[in-house]
DNA sequence: GTATGATATTGTATGAAGTAAGATATTTGG
DNA sequence: CCAAATATCTTACTTCATACAATATCATAC
């Protein structure tokens, strides 16, 4: 219960800082939201995810949806902590400390970053150019990224598997309130990499008792329309409480 | 990217703990590890879950080991992150940051304290006064805790159904080497709290293909001597393996 | 050595849910 | 009207969870 070393008082206290993962599903691909920094020295444009340390009053949960509102608007999206990362190679790379310490005015020895994750329709999403740039950007094509921000989206889409085993509702969040069992079914073949068989899957979607379908149907198709199916969530709810009670 | 206010330097970088979780099941009841802490000022016996600020140069997984070493005298645990908590509200009480200043020469005014879990034989821990007198306490009985040790305690509980749904290896380290069917039956019935059926348990576990039974059998009964089983990793792997790939 | 108490171990039947694959229906563009 | 493309329905097979009752084995008492 002592502190190692007593010299160094500068950077003694590790910063702790929160950084948001949105994914959100393009076409074929899964994507993350990145925000522009500007390179204080080279002026060039780089990437980083959506992150600031937090205040001295708020809690961790506050300050992730402070940071996702202020750099996409949002309000109200299932943001949840999945992550502390800590290692002291974090900050190895002085490039990226110089910036921090720049954009934020402090000295910045370490850095202990609680990583949270969202899912969320890429369309939603109105960049506003008001807290900066923002962007989706392909988990398969990356460009540099700060600090560990890689390994923390690459634990993140891990984590959304394990996050859709137990709460089948969250993938809907990806999609329009409106969509289609192909749609549907494209979402889950993206996240889980793999393949489904299209009968079994309308089968199971049919008997889940919370896809409801919709009188509409998709237009302009060179083939048989799809129909509409929307989430019930009030059905869904009365399900898994029965589920939990057993 | 702004700090909200400079005035009140002394505590504006947060502190960074980890707490160690360590779950045993003693008996019939689910027991956490607690260490005992004196009270400087009325020089009670208290107790909290073992855990320190980090050090400098240590990364978060090697704070945790330390601390589990440092209190348990263990090593080689399989200890797992498993959330953090950064409420301003957990230093509320004046008591619990006094007795913190006191046992760490430091200002303290606010701790982000990164939570770990690790599962393990409530015989094994050898008590190590080196280090500071520990105990085991069943969760149904726990005495008042420091900060908000015992929320820590609540999601730790939560959490290991989910790790054991998602790696049913893990119940083998709340078990001896050998073990009988009726240990490893009611050592899930503590943890998921619900009673299960013997004969279909039976079944399945013979049907899982790593709790492999021995020759050896319980002695000094009044009854029917009980086969003891073991868990075969390698198997388990195997079989865990295949299943990755589909 | 036999009976007894206590617990360990085992089989079978039923239904639900998941998997595989063939057959049919609907729409649009030519 | 036909072909292409996709949606939907159907049926058989397999695997898994659940419910339930009888038999085997051991230590002890007599």
């Amino acid at each position: 219960m002592e502190i190692q070393s007593e010299n160094s008082k500068e950077i003694l206290y590790p910063h702790v800082s929160v950084d948001c993962v949105l994914l959100g599903i393009d076409g074929e691909q899964l994507c993350v939201l990145l925000t522009e920094r500007k390179d204080a020295g080279t002026g060039k444009t780089e990437y980083k995810l959506p992150g600031s340390l937090i205040y001295e009053t708020e809690d961790l949960d506050e300050a992730a949806c402070r940071i996702l509102n202020e750099t996409t608007g949002l309000k109200r999206v299932l943001l949840k902590q999945f992550r502390s990362f800590g290692s002291p190679q974090r900050t190895a790379n002085k490039e990226d400390v110089l910036w921090l310490e720049n954009a934020s005015k402090l000295k910045i020895g370490r850095i202990v970053t609680v990583a949270y994750l969202a899912l969320c329709k890429v369309r939603k999403i109105k960049i506003s150019e008001k807290y900066g740039a923002a962007q989706w950007t392909p988990i398969a094509s990356l460009p540099r990224l700060p600090f560990d921000h890689q390994e923390i989206i690459a634990e993140a889409v891990k984590e959304i598997r394990i996050w859709l085993d137990r709460e089948p509702a969250i993938v809907f969040d990806f999609l329009p309130p409106l969509f289609t069992a192909f749609q549907l079914r494209r979402t889950y073949e993206i996240i889980y990499n793999k393949s489904m068989d299209v009968r079994n899957f309308h089968k199971k979607m049919n008997s889940l008792g919370y896809v409801v379908p919709t009188e509409e149907t998709e237009q302009g198709m060179p083939h048989r329309s799809a129909r509409y199916y929307r989430f019930d969530k009030k059905e869904y709810n009365k399900i898994r409480a029965k589920l939990n009670t057993i």
